[in-house]
RNA sequence: GGUCCCAUCGUCUAGUGGCCUAGGACAUCACCCUCUCAAGGUGGAGGCACGGGUUCGAAUCCCGUUGGGACUGCCA
């Protein structure tokens, strides 16, 4: 039988770096496996809940890459079936009801050693009400193993585990009974997630095997596969409010979903072959459970940012054009990056200059994001002057007669890169300065800044109006 | 506190008893290239947590210690 697999979010906020980490890996599994991806939302936490944090998770599984077979299933559409499932764990005496409130047992078990519940309920034999909350009844004795395709056979004595709750008192099926009863429906095989579920994992196994106990067709238990988890620099699980990991943002910033993917693997994986930038295609050949690691990994954005750069850089030249219009012309794009406006204006924006440009800054970006604010100058009708550098100039007499020069000698050349390099090189020589410092004053003026794209080119695509203009306004400056 | 997981350069990892004077990538340093900044090239520094075993031989197997993490909700 074709695996089964499923990615079972919850929508209680941004998605997540480590659920596309856990959606990619379900994912590699199935497509090399020739298996089944489906999306299931766990959306039964009502108050948690939000329909713009289901739209999110479908809109970045769809930039990801990340196809599903079957799906978005709800956990909300299924619930008939989480009750049917607790009425029958019920009846069958798995299930208890119990009225005990938080409160009561806390005040009970204040001096145990060992905290949780104690078992008040037990053997009351309360009838179900309103007011209780039905509870699994975990062996005194015993244990259950959990075999898991990572780490192996995994054991955990029941004496470790409270009569944990399944129902709330409002007559909501909580997540281990829930989660297990539509994996059951699902004949999911293969349950893929992060080490974080790995504690709970006994009391599906158990709430599974007595599932199986109450009806004529027994379910296999699925095969677990618990991911390590991504942490930040403090070692520590990442968390949705002090660690970035909205996974949009990072779309935002002008990540490239394929590299994302591709560093998101890396995240616990490695390819056989020792190169890391790695196709879609080969990494589905190539991925297998059985070599994910065991220990926590960093998310480390500036691996992630470096790779993002390759990417970058082996894309073609219109490729690349088309890719960073979402953020130097997002009014020419379905999709735009939020907060991310350029600071010209539709009317100022010149897509044949852009595609004459762009070449000189591919090599030098490794986010989309980072494209409009190099090419500012080609667009802007006045630039702004860097303060600092500005003064430099004005307190370098060389400079300021260099500029003098370059004025003068720039309105009558031959415009072209070849030439504007030349005479620059030469004004410079007459004053004894190397081009490295004779092209500075001429870029401050031109693009306001000390970096940035070659010069020459930049010059020669600006246009010679627009240069000159700028040459006589930094010279204004330079005088106040 | 209890249960469980984990432990190779700062980071992500390769390594499954001899091929390891431990390989790669990011970061870092130096040099080269160069109109700035990048990119690129070359080179360097940097690691098997510790202690016991097992074995002719251990990063690799076992035990312990230490350290880190997860879970311990009428959240998922």
């Amino acid at each position: 039988m074709a695996p089964r697999v499923r990615f079972a979010p919850s929508p209680t906020g941004y998605f997540h770096v480590g659920s596309a980490r856990t959606s990619l890996f379900n994912w590699l599994f199935a497509r090399q496996s020739g298996g089944v991806f489906i999306l299931r939302i766990e959306d039964t936490d009502v108050e948690r809940n939000r329909d713009e944090w289901r739209e999110g998770i479908i809109t970045a599984l769809a930039w990801l890459g990340l196809d599903y077979d079957e799906g978005p299933y709800r956990q909300s559409e299924m619930i008939g079936d989480h009750r049917a499932a607790a009425d029958a764990l019920f009846r069958a005496g798995y299930l208890y009801a119990c009225d005990c409130t938080r409160e009561a047992i806390d005040e009970r078990t204040a001096t145990r050693a060992t905290p949780g519940y104690d078992g008040y309920c037990r053997d009351r034999g309360l009838a179900r009400s309103a007011t209780t909350a039905l509870r699994f009844r975990v062996p005194d004795e015993g244990v259950t193993v959990v075999h898991d395709l990572i780490r192996g056979d995994v054991t955990f004595p029941h004496e470790s585990y409270e009569d944990f709750v399944v129902v709330k008192s409002n007559g909501v099926v909580l997540y281990p009974l829930a989660n297990a009863v539509d994996d059951r429906t699902m004949a999911i095989t293969h349950v893929i997630r992060g080490e974080d579920l790995l504690p709970t994992t006994p009391k599906q196994v158990m709430l599974w095997e007595a599932l199986n106990r109450c009806t004529d067709e027994p379910v296999a238990l699925p095969l677990y596969a618990h991911l390590p988890m991504l942490v930040n620099e403090q070692r520590k699980k990442l968390s949705k409010r002090k660690d970035p990991v909205a996974v949009e943002s990072y779309r935002d910033q002008g990540y490239l979903p394929e590299a994302f993917v591709n560093y998101l693997a890396l995240l616990g994986w490695s390819p056989r072959e020792g190169e890391e930038i790695i196709s879609r295609a080969a990494m589905i050949e190539q991925f297998r459970l059985e070599d994910v690691a065991h220990s926590p990994a960093f998310f480390d954005v500036k691996k992630l940012t470096h790779m993002n750069g390759e990417y970058l850089r082996r894309l073609s030249a219109g490729e690349f054009v088309a890719r960073a219009t979402p953020w130097v012309a997002p009014w020419n794009s379905a999709w735009r990056p939020s907060d991310r406006s350029p600071l010209w204006r539709e009317d100022q924006f010149d897509a044949t200059l852009f595609a004459r440009v762009a070449p000189l800054v591919q090599e030098r970006v490794a986010t989309l994001g980072e494209v409009p604010g190099l090419v500012d100058f080609f667009f802007l009708d006045e630039v702004v002057v860097d303060e600092v550098a500005l003064a430099g100039v004005a307190g370098d007499a060389l400079a300021r007669d260099l500029l003098d020069a370059a004025r003068e000698r720039l309105a009558t050349l031959e415009w072209t890169a070849a030439a504007l390099h030349e005479a620059i090189a030469a004004l410079g020589e007459a004053r004894g300065l190397a081009l490295r410092r004779a092209q500075a004053p001429i870029r401050l003026a031109v693009t306001g800044r000390l970096i940035g794209p070659p010069l020459f080119e930049s010059l020669e695509i600006v246009g010679r109006e627009r240069v000159l203009a700028r040459l006589d306004r930094i010279q204004e400056l330079v005088a106040r």
